[in-house]
Order: C-alpha cells, then structure tokens, then sequence
DNA sequence: TTAAGCCTACCGTCCGGTAGGTAGATTACA
DNA sequence: TGTAATCTACCTACCGGACGGTAGGCTTAA
C-alpha cells in the first residue's frame, strides 16, 4: 500500500498525460486520490511542485539508465545501439511520465524550467558524444551532429505517443526496428 | 493592412506556440490584437473555434504542400526524398503552426477531434504506401512500415521545435540531412 | 501530549462567454 | 438625391463558475 504522496504523484501522471498539465486541476486530483482539494498542500507545495518532482524524478531516472547501461561498453558503433536502445525502452517502459517530460515544459516556474532543461541537455550531450566519436573514427556519416542527435532522439520519443501496452509488438521488438533503423541512417556503408 | 480575423489567429498562433493552448486566455489574445476580449466573439464563435481553425489550415496547406510535390514524380526512391523534403520545409516555415498542430490536440471539442485525426491519417497513409512500395520492390527494408513512416515524420517535427529562422543552416540544408539520414535508414544497402 | 494527515470553509482572481449598445459605413428606396 | 434602414466591427459592463491556494479545526495513533 503505497503512501499517499505517491498516490498523487502516480495520478497526476495519469491526468497530466490525458490532459495536460494545465487542463488538469488539483480538485480533480485530489477526487481521484479520494482526498479534499486542501490535503493535496500537505504534501506538495503547489501544483507546480508535482509538475517539478516529476520532470525530475523522470530525466534523472533516464539519465541514470543510460549510463548504467553504457557502463563497460568501449566499442563505438555498440554504445550507439545500447543508448538507442536504452531511449527507447525507457520512453516505452515509461510512457506517460516522459511524455509529460516531453511536452509539459512550459507548465514549470523561470527558477525549475533551466534545472529541467540542463538535465535534458547533460543527455543529450552523451548522445551526442557517441555520434562524434563515430564521425571521428570515419564510421558514422559526416553530418551536423546536433540534428542527428534530435533526429534520433525525438524519432524514439515518438514511440512514447502511440505505443499501447499488450499491443502487437514487445517493447524489446519495437526497440530493435529503432536500433537498426538509427544504426543504417548513421552508418557510412 | 490584413482584418481583424488574420491578425486575431495570427496572434493567437503566436501565443498557444509560446505559452500552450490552455496557459492562454483570450483577454491576451484580445489585447495583442489591440481589441477587447469580447470583440474576439464577433469573429470567432469560441477560444475552441480559433485553435480547429489553426489545426485545419495547418494540416490542409501541410497536405496539399506534399500532393503538389509528389505529382509527376514516379520512382519510389525519389518519391520519398520529396515527401521527407516536403515535410521538413513545411515544418520550418510554419514552425509556430505544425508545433500547435502536433502538441495542442486536446483542445480540440470531441467534435473537431476526430476530423483533424482523420486528416492526419490520410496524410500518414501517403508516406506509409511509399514505404509499402519501397519494401514490396526490394529497395526498402523490410521492417515495421507504421514503426517507420512514424519515426520520420516525428524526427521531422522535431525541426519545428529546435529551429531558430536565421541560424546556422539553412530550410534546405536541414531538409536534405533529413533527406538523407531517413534514406540512408530505409535503403536495404 | 504531540504531530501527522486529513477535513470544511473560504479567499481573491481570472476565466470563457454574454447582453446590450453605438459610431460609422453601406445600402434601399421614395 | 435625401433619408431611413441595415450592417459591420467594435465597445462597456457583467455573469456564473472554476481555479490555485490558505486558515484553522478535527481525528487518530504513537
């Protein structure tokens, strides 16, 4: 039985995906929570305050599941497939809190957007790393880096929008069509 | 010297793009436009009625940009460098419309919803059919055509996001790394 | 006795939208 | 051509309701 801040946390993850961030309202909240509006501010701050705590929990998360997954691999062309792959899941697995993460960002206050922001920024550097490391070594195409990086980034994002759990494909399938799809375009020959 | 109606939607863009659909009111709207809020009424009958205005032109112009680039042009191959083409050149000269487009549907009455849906289908389905021949002609790889008709469209979008008019490159430089990267993906060799 | 965890009741503000009016341009007609 | 009627495009003033948030009290368990 979890405790109730974490009740919020996980439904306004839900209301926040169907919703939006501003279409959604801390009384309704709190009705799904089966609290008063009022029981809501023992927990959180403000409304924000959910929007910040999950933004963060969410791309701390992300970045922490792509280190531990790049972590011992050397090979260039492999670190690509696993931080590809790594996206992916993590998007899938995660769907709702890192399309909130993807789409919410103006929901936050000018002192938590540049926090959320520079995390973002922290990942994709390390992508981005990886992409130069390969044009370095001749193996990966000679391309502006910043626009592979987005391309292959958001093209996963995408998959956080339509995938439906139980649905035709595994998430593990789904991640090898974005591997070898992201690995042919970078790819020299 | 545009009327009201232009200037009330082109305003209107401008702030759902920067502050989101919700985060709007149409008191600002009004007062950008030089009006008053309730003058916003004798041209448009609901806030609602402005955003189906900007999704349908958005997506009608978006549609009718790919046909007219597509016609005449028979080979697969090129087919889908003209579609890619088209949808990054629409996506950074309309940068403020296709953002509103791909991220402000919830706004939308469960009346206007599925129509704006429904033109977005079709226009998937014309990227998705070259992808179809590509594959059924060999030249295409033989993966999962919706995975991959979804992954360029979105790396596409994401150039809405992340472009700034005036930059580093230029509408047609990114348009051809796009061009080429989501070839280079989709090519079997 | 204390404090966690919730409650009821309320605050001021802003929202989308409406009612009703008006200045001025345009049109219809004697 | 003069004038009455109508229309366009805006205005001021207001409505009910929902919003985020607060004050302060109650209950329960340690």
């Amino acid at each position: 039985m979890p405790h109730m801040k974490d009740t919020i946390t996980s439904i306004a993850v839900e209301l926040f995906h169907r919703k939006g961030y501003f279409a959604t309202s801390i009384s309704e909240i709190a009705g799904q929570c089966g609290i008063q509006k009022a029981s809501i501010y023992y927990h959180y701050a403000s409304k924000e305050a959910i929007l910040y705590q999950i933004h963060c929990t969410t791309m701390d998360d992300l970045m922490a599941y792509l280190r531990s997954n790049l972590m011992g691999v050397d090979d260039i062309e492999e670190s690509m497939r696993v931080a590809v792959r790594s996206h992916v899941r993590f998007h899938l697995d995660r769907q709702k809190e890192t399309f909130i993460a993807n789409t919410e960002l103006r929901g936050l206050t000018p002192e938590h957007y540049p926090l959320i922001v520079a995390k973002r920024n922290t990942y994709e550097q390390i992508v981005q790393d990886i992409i130069r490391r390969g044009c370095a070594a001749g193996i990966f195409v000679d391309e502006d880096v910043k626009i592979l990086s987005y391309a292959i980034l958001t093209q996963c994002n995408a998959g956080a929008i339509w995938y439906k759990p139980g649905g035709r494909l595994s998430v593990d399938a789904i991640a090898e069509v974005y591997v070898r799809f992201a690995l042919r375009g970078l790819m020299v020959n």
